[in-house]
DNA sequence: CGACTGCTTGATGTTGCTCAACGTGCGTGG
DNA sequence: CCACGCACGTTGAGCAACATCAAGCAGTCG
């Protein structure tokens, strides 16, 4: 844990770019930053928060409790904001964030935050702009995931991973089966399955974690045809 | 449509209730306002907006076309502001609205709203907060679409009418049984079917569109066990 | 070495989707 | 006025998709 200078952080998001160097050094003075190792747990569903959460580095996982089992809901990726829903509507975090790869996090005085949202008409714009794009997101993955069948909704998450998070056919999973599981709704034995059909089929191949996507437009087309 | 005064209304959003006389004014000077009956459309999916839209009175469904049908995201209960998530991050809206009870919407220029952000910090506070409490009963809704089973998601719509929309157990369900399948992610035919399985087992009473709750516990047991 | 975790594969059941047929009320146009 | 199409609702039968159960394998850590 170290007291960073906001002032010379060379990964600001969005929002905190817009804010003058005062601002910055009042919003550094009430931050703590964070590394955080793969499978750490940066916050938990039901524990009580007076923080906003920055990732600046890494990528996580947003997930929660579901009525059966762990439900992934986001997997995000450094620039970005966590807890500004459950911290600014409630006291109470209602869902967890788990780090997948090495992750740098700042912990923000959620006064503070609260106050530079009252007085940087810039700042709070561009939260409200972040805010509602992954709003959008979600609309879209919940839309896909409730009329897609499974393969579909498994050809999006690995060209999600390809595209969104590292920019390449071939990469390394992030997370197990069973958590690329919960991420598209379906059960580890299930994942496992397709994950190997989709092999067999020479779309992609695999060697443990590490994908390669070979025939790409034929992972869109079942993307698209669900 | 007219042009209303937006000072002396009395169905004015959290958010609005921040602004000042003056503020109000210019707000009013750029806004107008539309009733709409059940059915219409009041704003539709790839349309340009440059206006936010404010339901002042009524219900509204929030609804996309997905890979295979339609999908109805959220039924909101005025009063809630509408095109921020697409508005503000983007110039065309990636999802429709349609009234679904008569309603009182107010489309308000973009460009005003913008501004208000940047001038009045409460303003923009109480839009951030509407905004967080929305995505997090987004995240539930998701996790409880996509591991519940049919009737547990069948029982969730029930209540939420019963519950959240109307505060009674008798209320007349404001949408066709394709529009409930739409709804809860099925087919019109399994949803019929699962309403008349509730109504045999006098769990419900069902005359056409009106529905009586009678077990409300039985119908919360369901809801739990997916 | 044994316990454990993560992963895979096959066999078996269940859920719920699809298809098809049919009834109803409503509005349109002949 | 009736015939017709159309949206909505209901019901039954069959089947595909998917979950669950069960067993087994490889790698890892104490």
């Amino acid at each position: 844990m170290s007291n960073p200078l906001c002032s010379v952080c060379t990964l600001k998001s969005n929002a905190a770019s817009k804010l003058n160097p005062g601002e910055l050094d009042l919003m550094g003075s009430h931050c703590a930053e964070v590394d955080f190792e793969p499978g750490d747990i940066i916050f938990k569903q039901n524990s009580l928060s007076s923080n906003v959460v920055y990732v600046k580095a890494g990528l996580v996982k947003i997930h929660m409790l579901g009525p059966i089992k762990e439900k992934i809901l986001r997997i995000a990726k450094a620039p970005t904001y966590l807890c500004l829903p459950s911290n600014l509507g409630d006291k109470v975090n209602h869902f967890s964030a788990t780090a997948i790869e090495k992750c740098s996090v700042c912990f923000i005085d959620s006064r503070i935050f609260h106050d530079l949202i009252h007085t940087n008409g810039d700042f709070a714009f561009q939260l409200i702009m972040d805010l509602s794009r992954i709003e959008l997101m979600q609309f879209i993955s919940c839309t896909n995931q409730s009329q897609k069948q499974v393969n579909g909704r498994c050809a999006d998450a690995l060209l999600f991973f390809a595209k969104d998070i590292y920019q390449s056919n071939t990469f390394n999973l992030p997370v197990s089966r069973n958590e690329l599981a919960d991420y598209i709704g379906t059960s580890r034995e299930n994942m496992s399955r397709i994950l190997a059909d989709f092999n067999n089929a020479g779309i992609i191949e695999i060697d443990s974690r590490k994908i390669t996507i070979i025939k790409e437009d034929l992972l869109q087309q079942i993307s698209a045809k669900g």
